[in-house]
DNA sequence: TTGCGTGCAAAGGTTTTGCATGGCA
DNA sequence: TGCCATGCAAAACCTTTGCACGCAA
């Protein structure tokens, strides 16, 4: 579990470079993909390996949504994790849609549940499953 | 996606009564091993078929920790449906208790997905991750 | 020099799919 | 009778692992 990284390689800067530039959730293979896009070689085991390291280090976050999709990975920032904002994750039960959202009345639900019900929420894997707007208004 | 059950069968009635006695947390593998052991024999694409079947009809959930485990699932009662009430369910993700809560204020969350975001909140198959009073008590 | 990081290939395990057969309504 | 459900096997899929080599410190 806790398998930081001790050495800077090249590989880990191209990879943090591209994910500090990556728009939104990322899955270990788009990441590959793109590094292979660019030229840079680097093994499908290194990207997962890394990725795992980084997490560990709080510098990503990793979102598993449901057992079959990928996993997702955000870029969060080197710096502190002063965890100024809490995000959430909205799932489409209908076309898959993944939302991700960031309000401040939504991180009352976390005080709620701590003070009301005593749970301690953990919103980095906790999802909101659901309809987007599309899928509720195309059907019933 | 949606493949609701037009039919009764054996093989759906066995599972079901197998899903209302079971305890906590199965998987689709224990489902599988059970039957077996009973001299059932269905096979495992009925298992996984059925079980999508009845996380579509709300008689089941379905839980994903993460995305090397087997995904759970549990059984919900095949009443409800009604919706009278709206319950919202907690996982604790370490000692896996699942913590059956109905409230107003959560019920708001819907009112506010729905208006400020746009989103149709499906409570019944929404699970709040994180730690129970217990746990969060017991380590850091 | 030491031992971690890398890369390739292959394994691992869960879940899905194709297709012919059987069963419900 | 018309579909749907089933079952088997094989595929698909993401992720991890083994092992030899290269590279950082």
């Amino acid at each position: 579990m806790n398998s930081r990284s001790k050495y800077k390689t090249k590989q880990r800067d191209t990879l943090l470079g591209y994910l500090e530039k990556a728009p939104g959730h990322i899955t270990a293979n788009d990441v590959c993909k793109y590094l292979k896009a660019q030229g840079e070689n680097i093994g499908q085991s290194t990207v997962y390996r890394q990725l795992e390291n980084l997490v560990d280090e709080g510098i990503i976050n990793k979102y598993v949504i449901d057992a079959t999709s990928p996993a997702c990975f955000e870029y969060m920032g080197k710096e502190s994790h002063v965890k100024a904002d809490v995000c959430f994750h909205c799932k489409c039960e209908k076309c898959g849609k993944l939302i991700h959202m960031q309000c401040d009345e939504l991180e009352e639900i976390q005080g709620h549940l701590y003070e009301e019900h005593h749970f301690q929420l953990d919103p980095m894997r906790t999802v909101f499953y659901g309809l987007c707007e599309a899928c509720a208004g195309a059907v019933q």
